[in-house]
RNA sequence: GGGCCGGUAGCUCAGCGGCAGAGCACGGGACUUUUAAUCCCUUGGUCGUGGGUUCGAAUCCCACCCGGCUCGCCA
C-alpha cells in the first residue's frame, strides 16, 4: 500500500517544530477549554494514523474502502469538523468536502467509535462579494461581517449569511448530510469562548508573527496583530488593522484604503477585543476552532492543504501558539468538469442544486465517494453518456452488494461503497442492494416514446410489481432522465421521428428492406393495427413473408422513420404516430426503393 | 517559482514487484415478439520518455516531458 493516500500531517508531526518558548498553556484558558483541549489532543492525530495500513491489512479478508481503513485507525472518540464561509451559492464541486466528512464520520460509527460531526459557519467574515449587492448597497456593506449584511433576497432571514448558509444547509440535508451540530461563528464570540485564544493570540503576536513569515514567506509589519476588530463606527471587519495590545485592549484603524474592495469610515481608538468586539482572522479562527471544539478530523480540500497553504499555517498556529496537535487532515481533490476546473461563471459546473435535477442525492454520493479522496474526478455531463454511467456502476455495485452476480471487475470495499452512498445511514442495506433498479438509458429511450406506460413497461421487466420503495427510485430516476434528455443528454441519445420527409439515411435501404415495407405497408392496409403490439405482430409477419431477417425488417423501419439504423421498439413507435402518416411514409420508403434501384441500374 | 494529482485499449478507469485487465464504445453473432433490451464471441496496448535497482518493473528509485488543478492577497 506504499501508494496509498497518506495525508501530509503525517510526515510533518514526526519533524514539528517547537515554539520558541514553550510555556504552558496559560491561566486565562478557562478549566473547561483547557479540559476539553487535553482530552482531545489525547484521542487526536496521534490516536490516528492513516497509511501505515500496510501489506498484512490489504492481504486481509476484508477489502476495505478508503473511509474503512481511515476509521480503523482512529482510537477513542472523534470529532470531526468543517467549516465554510456562506458567500453565496454553492456549486457541485463543493459538495465533495461534505460528502467525505459525512462518509468518514459513517465509518467511524460503523465501527463503533462515538463520533461528533461539527459545521461550522464562519460568518463573522467580511463580505467581499458585491455580485448580490445593489450599488447603493455596496459602499455600506462590503466588508462588514456576512452576519450583519441585510438579506439581499429580503426573505424572512436574519442576514445575508443565515439565506446563503440556509441554502447550503438544505443542500447538506438533501444529500443525506446532516451533522449533530452547526455552530455559527456570530454566535460562538459573543459567549467569550473565542476570547481566551484572542488573548493567546495577541500575547504572542510576535510568534504569529514568525509563522507567518516561515510556513507561508507571508510578511506582516511589525506592529501586525493577529486580531480582526469590527469597527464600531461602520461595522467594517475587512477594513480594520490593529497596531498595539495593551493586555486588555487594542489599539484599532479603520482604513479607508486598507482593501481594495471596501472602503474603512477612517475611525481609531482602542477598544476591547473580547465578547464578539472583534474576531480572528481565519487561520487563528481555524485553530481556535480545532481547540474549542476538540477537532480530530479535518478534511481539506486542495486550496487549502497546499504547501505553505492555509492548512500548513493553521496547524503550525495550533501547535506553537494554541499548543495542540492540530487535527489529522485528509487532503481531497476537486471535481473537474470536462478536464477543466468548474467555473459558474464559464457555464461549467452549474450550481448544487441545478446538477441535482440529473443527478440523484445517491448517485451524486457515490460520484463523490467512489474514487480515494487524493483523486481528482473527471467528469464531464454535457454531450456524454457519463451521467448514465454512473447510474450502471451505481447499479452494478447495488446488484454485486445484493449477492447478484456481476460482469466485469470489482473495486474493493465495493459493499462499503454502497452503502455509504445511501442517504439514510440506518437503511437496510441489503434491502436497498435488491431493490429493482431500472438502467437509466433504457428510461430515457422509454421516455421518449409517445404513449408508453413507462411504469408498466419496467414492471413487465422486473417480473413483478414494484414496491412503493421501488416506485420511489422509478419516479426519481424518471425525473433524472428527462432533466438530462434536455439539457445534457448526446444527440446519438435523442431520438427524433422525421415528420417532414423521409430521411436521407433511408437512401440506404436494400432492395429486400424496401420490398418488406410495402408489404408491411399493404398488410396495415388491410389490418389496421390499433397499437403496439398489433402493429409489432404485423412488422413479424411480414418480415416472415419476405423470408426477411427481423433485425434487418426493423432496420428498415428505424432508417425510414428515424434516419438511423436502431430505434425503439418499433410497434409502439408506430402506433404513437398517426396512422396515415405511417402508411404514406412506409409506401413513400419502398417507392425510393424503386426510384433508387432503378437509377443504380441504370448507371 | 512551490505543492498536489494524473499520463495503462477509442473513452472512463482498476492493477502498484510475478502471464497487461474491466466497464462502456466498436466489430461479429444469437434472439418468432423486452430489437438502443437481453445473451455470446471478437478486436483493440511502445503501461508518457530515458536511465537505474531486480532473476523479474506498468508497479520500486532517479531525471525529464506532457496535462490539470492549487498556493505564493483575503477568507
Amino acid at each position: 500500500m506504499a501508494k496509498s493516500a497518506s495525508p501530509s500531517s503525517v510526515p510533518r508531526r514526526r519533524s514539528r517544530p517547537r515554539a520558541a518558548s514553550p510555556t504552558r498553556a496559560p491561566s486565562g484558558v478557562p478549566c473547561s477549554a483547557r479540559r476539553r483541549a487535553k482530552r482531545s489532543s489525547f484521542a487526536s492525530p496521534p490516536a490516528i494514523s492513516p497509511t501505515r495500513s500496510s501489506a498484512s491489512a490489504s492481504r486481509g479478508a476484508v477489502a476495505m474502502d478508503w473511509a474503512d481503513e481511515l476509521a480503523q485507525q482512529a482510537v477513542g472518540p472523534q470529532v470531526v469538523n468543517d467549516s465554510k464561509t456562506p458567500s453565496g451559492t454553492v456549486h457541485v464541486g463543493s459538495l465533495r468536502g461534505p460528502v467525505i466528512l459525512d462518509v468518514i464520520t459513517r465509518a467511524l460509527r460503523a465501527q463503533g467509535v462515538r463520533t461528533t460531526l461539527l459545521y461550522g459557519v464562519d460568518d463573522l467574515d467580511p463580505m467581499d462579494a458585491q455580485a448580490l449587492l445593489t450599488p447603493d448597497a455596496i459602499d455600506r456593506e462590503m466588508g462588514r461581517p456576512l452576519a450583519h449584511v441585510p438579506d439581499p433576497a429580503g426573505d424572512c432571514h436574519a442576514s445575508y449569511a443565515r439565506h446563503f448558509a440556509g441554502i447550503f444547509i438544505d443542500v447538506f440535508a438533501g444529500l443525506g448530510i446532516n451533522p449533530d451540530r452547526y455552530y455559527w461563528m456570530s454566535d460562538i464570540y459573543p459567549t467569550g469562548a473565542m476570547d481566551p485564544y484572542i488573548r493567546l493570540a495577541l500575547d504572542r503576536a510576535p510568534l504569529v508573527r514568525e509563522i507567518y513569515r516561515r510556513v507561508a514567506n507571508v510578511q506582516h509589519p511589525k506592529t501586525w496583530h493577529p486580531i480582526g476588530v469590527i469597527c464600531p463606527t461602520c461595522g467594517k471587519v475587512g477594513t480594520t488593522i490593529v497596531s498595539k495590545w495593551d493586555g486588555e485592549r487594542v489599539y484599532y484603524e479603520c482604513r479607508a484604503d486598507l482593501v481594495t474592495w471596501a472602503r474603512g469610515c477612517g475611525s481609531s481608538g482602542w477598544i476591547s477585543p473580547f465578547g464578539g468586539a472583534a474576531k480572528l482572522p481565519w487561520n487563528l479562527e481555524w485553530a481556535a476552532q480545532w481547540s474549542h471544539f476538540g477537532v480530530t478530523i479535518e478534511p481539506g480540500g486542495k486550496d487549502l492543504s497546499t504547501a505553505g497553504g492555509s492548512r500548513d499555517r493553521s496547524d503550525a498556529i495550533a501547535r506553537e501558539v494554541f499548543e495542540r496537535e492540530p487535527p489529522l487532515n485528509v487532503p481531497y481533490e476537486f471535481l473537474n468538469i470536462g478536464g477543466r476546473k468548474m467555473s459558474t461563471s464559464k457555464g461549467r459546473g452549474a450550481a448544487a442544486h441545478s446538477i441535482a435535477e440529473v443527478i440523484p442525492p445517491e448517485q451524486l454520493r457515490f460520484l463523490f465517494l467512489r474514487p480515494r479522496p487524493n483523486q481528482a474526478i473527471e467528469f464531464d455531463p454535457e454531450g456524454t453518456d457519463a451521467i448514465p454511467r454512473l447510474f450502471d456502476e451505481f447499479d452494478r455495485f447495488a446488484a454485486a452488494t445484493a449477492g447478484r452476480e456481476v460482469k466485469g471487475e470489482l473495486t474493493p470495499g465495493f459493499e462499503a461503497t454502497f452503502r455509504y452512498a445511501l442517504l439514510d445511514p440506518e437503511a437496510d442495506v441489503a434491502a436497498e442492494a435488491a431493490a429493482f433498479r431500472p438502467a437509466f438509458a433504457h428510461l430515457a429511450l422509454l421516455l421518449q416514446i409517445p404513449g408508453v406506460d413507462v411504469a408498466a413497461r419496467v414492471e413487465a421487466e422486473k417480473g413483478s410489481p414494484l414496491t412503493a420503495h421501488e416506485r420511489g427510485i422509478l419516479d426519481r430516476r424518471v425525473a433524472a432522465a428527462r432533466a438530462w434528455l434536455d439539457g445534457y443528454a448526446p444527440d446519438t441519445a435523442r431520438l427524433t421521428v422525421r415528420h417532414d420527409a423521409l430521411p436521407d439515411a433511408a437512401g440506404a435501404l436494400e432492395t429486400e428492406q424496401r420490398r418488406f415495407l410495402a408489404g408491411l405497408s399493404t398488410a396495415a392496409k388491410a389490418a389496421s393495427p390499433a397499437g403496439g403490439d398489433a402493429w409489432q405482430t404485423l412488422i413479424f409477419a411480414a418480415a416472415a413473408a419476405q423470408e426477411l431477417p427481423a433485425r434487418r425488417a426493423f432496420e428498415a423501419i428505424y432508417l425510414a422513420f428515424l434516419g438511423r439504423p436502431n430505434g425503439p421498439r418499433a410497434g409502439w413507435l408506430l402506433a404513437s404516430l398517426d396512422a396515415s402518416s405511417v402508411l404514406v411514409r412506409l409506401d413513400e420508403a419502398a417507392g425510393v426503393a424503386v426510384a433508387g434501384a432503378a437509377e443504380g441500374g441504370a448507371s
